[in-house]
DNA sequence: ATATTACGGTCTATATATAAATCATTTATC
DNA sequence: GATAAATGATTTATATATAGACCGTAATAT
């Protein structure tokens, strides 16, 4: 018991979350599987994926993503070979961008 | 030890949350963030973020959507509004599909 | 060049997500 | 209506993600 954590998220966060989940579950059911066999293709219990579709934001990124795979609903609305085109040319943003990030560190912090 | 799991994911998941950690860890340098300002904001440690930005499929999805929001990634390329929209289109269409999913419980199964 | 800060990695303790089993309820098909 | 399956919910044991501290290194600004 006890609890430490307690982390809380935005609302934009936890409707987005929220939306996924609904997405899964819609596409699930357009496609006629039942939460055990999709479960099943995850490699992971009824239970999570229950969990999933329900809008829980403490379940694995990996699983979460892997289920909406399986029923079709589309991350970043892209296939495979755009999406790793668009790793490239986030690879060659960030070879750009500095390597750090440098705070001011003057007098005063111009934060607002 | 003893590895008991060990979950594997699509090559597509994989990619997917590979894209999203780059974009997040572009879009915080774009903002001239660093990694424990974005960590404190959103409540999480410091390495956590380094592994969401990694692309560590093991993170927690409420972490990475928050983290992600913070840094300006869109997910579902969607605004809150839209969002919410979007969600009270897809609970509609979720009523409307059966509730219960039903496998043809015929004699042969005609899996392929 | 030097100082300072951001960053990456490692380690440990703890909280907790997950799998698995179980039961009750709802729902579809007969 | 009867039957069987899908779903929802709960419980327990275990694996593991996380926070927090630390260190060394790299990178930026002076």
């Amino acid at each position: 018991m006890s609890k430490v954590s307690a982390r809380t998220y935005s609302r934009y966060s936890l409707e987005a979350i929220s939306l996924l989940g609904k997405l899964i579950r819609a596409a699930r059911k357009e496609r006629k599987m039942t939460t055990q066999e999709v479960a099943d293709r995850a490699g992971i219990s009824r239970g999570l994926l229950q969990r999933i579709e329900k809008g829980n934001s403490k379940c694995e990124l990996g699983a979460t993503f892997e289920v909406a795979t399986i029923v079709g609903v589309k991350l970043f609305d892209a296939e495979v070979t755009t999406l790793t085109k668009h790793i490239r040319q986030t690879e060659d943003k960030l070879t750009l961008l500095p390597k750090s990030v440098r705070k001011k560190v003057k007098i005063a912090d111009d934060d607002f």
